[in-house]
DNA sequence: TCTGTTATTGCGACTATTTGCAATAGCTGT
DNA sequence: ACAGCTATTGCAAATAGTCGCAATAACAGA
């Protein structure tokens, strides 16, 4: 079971309201922890529920919960998809640019950057909901690689994305 | 002038070409170089310059520039924007999640974040085209953000984003 | 310069996301 | 438990972004 309690809570810290359709987009998230849903996937998933739920409720919804950081949203190479934000796991994601594929790691690597950013910069990172991208390891073998001038060149034709 | 024949190279060398809708949209990112456009305003932009671009084509060639790093997608609090890439110029982005406003910031900061991904992960940062997110010095003063959990509470009510 | 190959485009249809508004339903205070 | 206030929702309409395909136009080679 999950502790609904707690983000009840938490919404109403903020005057927010907890609504049986935020209900039923918590227990979609939560049911599938650790997985990346799609905005469709959600919404399917939630009308599976609760027939009248709007899409437009879900996309509002979600907009709300990644604002509150109860979710992730994640840009990954097959478009945006959301994920709950696994309580006490601290882990971030990592798209290869190539593959697509989302990795992830942990968030010690980036206590660096961020006391950084703090000290001259004032500015309170929150790298935790941020989705970074390069080329994973099996990638940068696959494809030849150049250079040209500071950038990198990405796939050779073979069109088509 | 811009250096289109960098660019013209650049798509050469990878089996792309250089066509008059291309040479439009690098000619209108390269005349507001530094600042954030939207897609609708490069269309727009675009389409001034050459009245039969089609909103699909700025679309498609702002994904395929973006995959060669001509431009970086910025995605900040109004939405995704996007940028030609400075040459020469290393900055990134981040953006207050409180007020949208996006800063720059020298790469400098992600040497040492690079440096452990490639040692430990293999994984080859492209830390340049990711905007990271946090809350800026002014917005942390101005909200009073309150604790719950691990978690960061956002805006007070007064609803409407 | 001319020709063949095929990447690219415009178009139309389609799917995804956003937005305004009146009706509904949480939540607070009594 | 009830009443009032207003956040939230569903609906419908609008806007944004995607996709397949036939026509077009870059570009390489002769």
């Amino acid at each position: 079971m999950v502790e609904f309690k707690d983000y009840l809570v938490l919404f109403r810290q903020n005057g927010y309201r907890l609504t049986s359709q935020r209900t039923a987009l918590l227990q979609t998230l939560t049911d599938h922890k650790g997985e990346h849903l799609s905005a469709r996937q959600i919404t399917e998933n939630v009308r599976s529920r609760d027939q009248n739920v709007d899409p437009a409720t879900v996309y509002r919804t979600l907009e709300l919960f990644t604002k509150l950081h109860i979710v992730n949203e994640i840009k990954g190479a097959t478009g945006i998809s959301y994920q709950i934000v696994p309580v006490g796991d601290k882990h971030n994601h990592i798209v290869c640019e190539e593959c697509g594929t989302t990795f992830d790691y942990s968030s010690q690597y980036l206590e660096g950057l961020r006391t950084m950013l703090v000290q001259d910069l004032r500015f309170e990172l929150h790298l935790e909901h941020s989705t970074l991208s390069g080329v994973c390891e099996q990638c940068q073998t696959n494809v030849s690689l150049e250079q040209y001038g500071n950038q990198r060149l990405l796939s050779r034709r073979t069109h088509g994305t």
